[in-house]
DNA sequence: GCGACAGTTCGGTATCGATCAAACCATTCG
DNA sequence: CGAATGGTTTGATCGATACCGAACTGTCGC
């Protein structure tokens, strides 16, 4: 079996305490660079370097240099997906024992980026919105963007490569420990984080995945999208 | 980050040669005896115990006793899926560097199993079927039945639990490194492949996941699903 | 009861790999 | 140029863990 050896090297990668949270890091969707890579793994820059070049040899990582810094993101969006799987069979894997509920865990279930796009009770709220506005229906190859909903969009300011076919998204159910939802990822996803973003319409925390609605958000995003937020409510209610 | 430990933990039970061979061989959907295991492993059966003992903490697998027998299978879809999508990944992590293209590999790319139900061209060939037929839509939510399609399906002997809700299957694009399109999981899925089994339409390999459509399967399948087989013919062609 | 078989537990060995410090290379900036 | 910064390489250390054999528990069939 050539191939089991294969999944073994991967996954013996992923099951290394330095590498996951190097890798879960870069899950944000952001580039970063080896030595800010090394302090959030906590390790000397030495050992990072090396765990970065085995996760670039590997193709789980890309690297591209500019001036001095080296920036490392996640390979592609089935690396992505692979590490979202883990993570939630991880997440069944300790039922009762010991499930701290810290706000920390609140707010990424509110709202986080995974990968390139947005994920979390937001990521679904935005998904199911664009729904039932018809501007994005689903088909069996995961979804597509109306004519309507391009229009749409493009006038909200994403950047939809008009020529091509790629007016098809990658909708698929979110695998995370909280919602279990679709959400919006592939370019569609990654060009409504980004407007969003430039809006000023959500603010990434600074190290970690979550994401915040601005005040301002709150309000475009009601009347833009038709969005309802009482997410703060609902998220600290107990389940 | 407590959520990051326990990804480590479980992405490194799955990092070792011999746990992911069991892992692996069971799979293929059947439940396999401890000694079965460490053969296939080829470890001693001391040293299977203590990885089995471990996978079942971890709840990546569960155990029923039977007679004098252990027997041990994948505990939950969710943790099929992630050995799928880490076996994606593996897949397209070794581009070129020696691809040998077994006659074995070639095997499981026209059909096998995937935890409980089929995968492959043959998966593909029947879930394409389905839905052209109107026998399944796909929703937002993965899929369900339609109701001619519970009739066509519960004639042709499948137990549907008609009763619930349960008409709800799980469809998902398949991540597997061979096709990437959607297939039939959920309690469908897996009630196809106990018939196509009963009906001796398709054959399990003993040792793989590969299965093999028969003659008089080739035959009820172009006559009840309309699915064409010109599989072996496909599969032998050079991408 | 007594073998035969399935599986676990224990003790010991050996290997693997994560880690760091220090030296080294390369680029930028004053 | 020389200092500073980002990153890699090397060599040594050390803890974790995969592995086996042997002894043990428990169940089945005769």
């Amino acid at each position: 079996m050539a191939a089991a050896a294969n999944m073994v090297e991967v996954a013996a990668l992923v099951g290394d305490t330095a590498r996951a949270t190097i890798l879960s890091a870069l899950m944000g969707g952001q580039a970063l660079t080896a030595r800010e890579l090394a302090a959030r793994a906590r390790v000397s820059k030495s050992t990072a370097s090396g765990h970065l070049s085995k996760l670039v040899g590997a193709r789980l990582l890309t690297v591209t240099q500019k001036r001095r810094n080296r920036y490392y993101r996640i390979a592609s969006p089935l690396v992505a997906k692979m590490l979202e799987s883990i993570k939630a069979v991880a997440a069944i894997e300790t039922p009762a024992r010991h499930q701290p509920r810290s706000t920390q865990d609140d707010r990424l279930r509110m709202g986080r980026t995974c990968y390139d796009h947005l994920a979390g009770r937001l990521g679904v709220g935005i998904a199911d919105a664009l729904v039932s506005n018809g501007c994005v229906v689903l088909t069996d190859d995961g979804g597509e963007v109306t004519d309507s909903g391009a229009h749409f969009l493009s006038n909200f300011g994403l950047a939809l490569a008009p020529n091509t076919k790629s007016k098809r998204i990658f909708c698929r159910p979110c695998l995370d420990w909280s919602e279990r939802r679709y959400h919006i990822a592939g370019h569609v996803g990654a060009e409504l984080l980004r407007r969003f973003t430039e809006l000023e319409w959500v603010e990434r925390d600074r190290d970690s995945r979550a994401v915040r609605v601005t005040a301002t958000g709150k309000v475009g995003l009601r009347d833009v999208f038709g969005v309802a937020l009482e997410f703060h409510d609902h998220a600290l209610r107990t389940p």
